[in-house]
DNA sequence: ATGAAAGCGCTAACAC
DNA sequence: GTGTTAGCGCTTTCAT
C-alpha cells in the first residue's frame, strides 16, 4: 500500500511529465502519437489504476450518483435499484446507497449532507411518498448543490418525477372486473397515508363510478402491504361486504392471502369472487389460481430516473437547466385464471 | 458552488488557522475549550460540511465500503443488501454498490479497479457461488489493497466467508418429512452449478441414508430457482416418481408452482403429498396451504458481513492481520399445513 | 495550544 | 507537443 503507483511514477517511468500522462489518461489530442504509446505501455506495465478520490477532488465532480432507498427486503424497491445500478453501471455512474431505516424517517439533512460531502453528481430519491415523508421538500431542495430527481411521488411544481401511474392502472384491474361480469367490487387498500394507495384506491372508485355501479357504497378495508395485513383485511371486507363478487388488492403480496383465505372458506375463484392484484411480481402466476394482476415494471422506472438525473447534471453543467418534468410510466394488465 | 464553504473560510472566519479548524472538526484534545467554542460556533453558522473526498484522498481512507451484489431483482440477495445497508450506517460506513449484470460475470477486474480507485476501505462480495464465478478469486485476492469478505460461497483456506448452513437446512427439512411420515422424499433442486444448490441437495442425501431409507434411488429434478422452472420440475419428477408422498423444493418460489401443480392434480396437501420449501420468505405462510419451510436469515447474514469487514479494516490499520475464518449461520426450520 | 509548511493524487491554466 | 505552476480541501509533521 505504501507503494501505491500513482501518475508521478508513471510520469518518472516514461521519462514525461506527468501533466502529459493526465493528457493521456483524458485522451487529449495534443499529444504526439508515439509519446502517448510510451506513456499507455508503461501505465499497462506498471498496473497504474488513476485515483478516482483525487479526480473528483479536482475536478469537482465524482461520476458517482446518490441512491436513497427504503425498504429494500421488500421487492418493490430492490427491482428499483435493480434498473437503477443497470442503467447507472451503462452511463459510467457509480451508485452511494443509503437506505433510510424507515419510510417515514424525517431526518434527511444528515443523510443529504452525507452525499453531498462525497461530492455525487445528482441524487436519486427512491422512496415512496408516504405520510410525512416529503415534508422537507419545500425548504431543502432549493439549496441543493446537485440535481435530485424523485420516484413515486405526487407531482409537485418545481420538481423532476419519475412514477407509475398508480390510478390508470387500478382504474384498468377494476373495469376488467366489471367486464367480467362482477357487479360488486371490494377493494383492499394499501396504508392511506402512501400516495401510491390513494391512488389506486382512487382509480378503483373512478372505474365504479364510470361503470354506474348500483351499489351506493362502495366497501373496502385497509392493509399494510404485507400478506398478514391482506388477510386481516380481507375478513373485515367479507364480513361488511358479503355478497361481493370480485376484489381488487392494493399489491400481490396480500392478494396471496386473499386467495388462502378465499379457500378456506370454500369460495370459488372466479366464480364466487374474482381477484386482481397490482405489482406483477414473477410468483403471481404460479399462486392457485394463477392471479391476474397489473404489473408494474419497476426496472425501466430505475433505469429512466438514471438517465433524466443524468441529463440534468449534464446541462447544469453547460449552464443551461433544464425544465423539471413529471414522467408517468403505464402500467399493464395481465389476466390470469384468478379472474 | 463557486462558493463551497471550506475549511479555510471556517478559519478565517474564526480568526484561526485552518489546522485549527481541523483540530476541532477531529475532536483533539489539544485545542483551547474557548477556541473550539467560537469555530464550533462558527461551523454551525456558516453551515460547514467538511468534504469527504478530501479527507479520503489525504487520510488514505474513505469509510466507504464496496458491496459487489448480483440478481437485486430478486428477494434474496436485497435481503443480504438490506442487513448489509443496516449495519454499515450504525458503523458510520457509506456504502458504494456495483451489481454485476449476471451471477456468472466473469471479468471483475474492471469493478474491484473501480472500486479500489474509489478508495473504498473494505469490499462484501455478496454474490451467490455459482458456476466459475469464483475462479479469479485464487490469483486476484492475494494482492489486493484491502480486505475482502465473501458471502455465501464454500470455505477456502486463507478466504473469509459468511454463509448459511444450506447443508444442515436441508438435512433438517428432509428429516422433518421422514418423521411426518413419507417414505418417497423426492426433491427439486436449484440449479446444480450453484454450491447452494448442491449443499441442499447434499442435505436431503444424507437424511434420506440416515434414515436409511429403502428406495435405493432417491429422485431429483433440477430447476434453476424460478418459480417457472419449479412447475416443470416438479412435472418432470411426478413422472418418474408417481409414488412420492413428500418433496423438498430447494426455494419457495419453486415450491408455489409445486403448490399450484399439486392442486391442478388433484393431491391432497399435506396427505397425498407434503412439501416443504426453503428461504423463509414472508409470502409461504400465506401459500395455499402454507408453506413448510428453511427460513434462513439473509439479513443476519448482511449484518455478520459488515461487522467482520470492519473487524478486518481495523486490525489492518494497526498492523495486526487478522486470522481468515468461515462463518456458518443455522437456518430455522418452520412448520406449516404443507407438511 | 496554535501555526506554517508539505503533501495526498490529480487537473487546469498558462507558459514555452 | 510538453512542462511549470497552482490549486482542489483536507490532514500531518514539525515548529513555536
Amino acid at each position: 500500500m505504501k507503494n501505491r503507483i500513482t501518475i508521478v511514477d508513471v510520469a518518472d517511468e516514461a521519462g514525461v511529465s506527468k501533466q502529459t500522462v493526465s493528457r493521456v489518461l483524458n485522451n487529449r489530442p495534443d499529444v504526439a502519437i508515439e509519446t502517448r504509446q510510451r506513456v499507455l505501455e508503461v501505465i499497462e506495465r506498471l498496473g497504474y489504476k488513476p485515483s478516482a478520490v483525487a479526480r473528483s477532488l479536482t475536478r469537482q465532480r465524482s461520476f458517482t450518483l446518490g441512491i436513497v432507498t427504503a425498504g429494500l427486503k421488500y421487492i418493490g424497491p430492490s427491482q428499483t435499484l435493480n434498473g437503477i445500478a443497470d442503467k447507472a453501471e451503462e452511463l459510467g455512474y457509480a451508485l452511494l446507497l443509503t437506505e433510510l431505516p424507515s419510510f417515514e424517517t424525517k431526518d434527511i439533512q444528515p443523510i443529504i449532507d452525507s452525499l453531498i460531502t462525497r461530492q455525487v453528481d445528482g441524487i436519486i430519491w427512491a422512496v415512496q411518498e408516504a405520510g410525512e415523508n416529503r415534508a422537507w421538500v419545500e425548504d431543502q431542495v432549493i439549496n441543493l448543490p446537485v440535481p435530485i430527481i424523485f420516484l413515486t411521488m405526487a407531482e409537485r411544481e418545481n420538481l423532476t418525477i419519475v412514477a407509475v401511474d398508480n390510478f390508470s392502472g387500478a382504474k384498468m384491474a377494476t373495469q376488467h372486473l366489471i367486464e367480467r361480469g362482477c357487479r360488486k367490487v371490494g377493494h383492499i387498500t394499501g396504508p392511506l397515508d402512501w400516495w401510491e394507495s390513494r391512488q389506486r384506491k382512487a382509480g378503483w372508485e373512478a372505474a365504479l363510478k364510470e361503470a354506474g355501479c348500483k351499489n351506493s357504497y362502495p366497501h373496502w378495508a385497509e392493509g399494510n402491504w404485507s400478506s398478514r395485513s391482506g388477510a386481516a383485511a380481507f375478513e373485515t371486507l367479507l364480513n361488511k361486504y358479503p355478497d361481493m363478487d370480485g376484489v381488487f388488492v392494493a399489491n400481490d403480496q396480500m392478494a396471496v392471502s386473499v386467495l388462502q383465505i378465499a379457500h378456506q372458506r370454500n369460495l370459488r375463484i372466479p366464480q364466487d369472487l374474482a381477484v386482481v392484484g397490482f405489482d406483477g411480481i414473477a410468483e403471481a402466476a404460479y399462486f392457485w389460481p394463477a392471479l391476474t394482476t397489473v404489473s408494474q415494471n419497476l426496472q425501466e422506472l430505475g433505469r429512466i430516473a438514471v438517465k433524466e438525473i443524468v441529463s440534468m447534471i449534464d446541462s447544469r453543467r453547460e449552464e443551461r437547466e433544464i425544465e423539471p418534468i413529471s414522467i408517468l410510466l403505464q402500467p399493464e394488465l395481465i389476466v390470469r385464471q384468478s379472474s
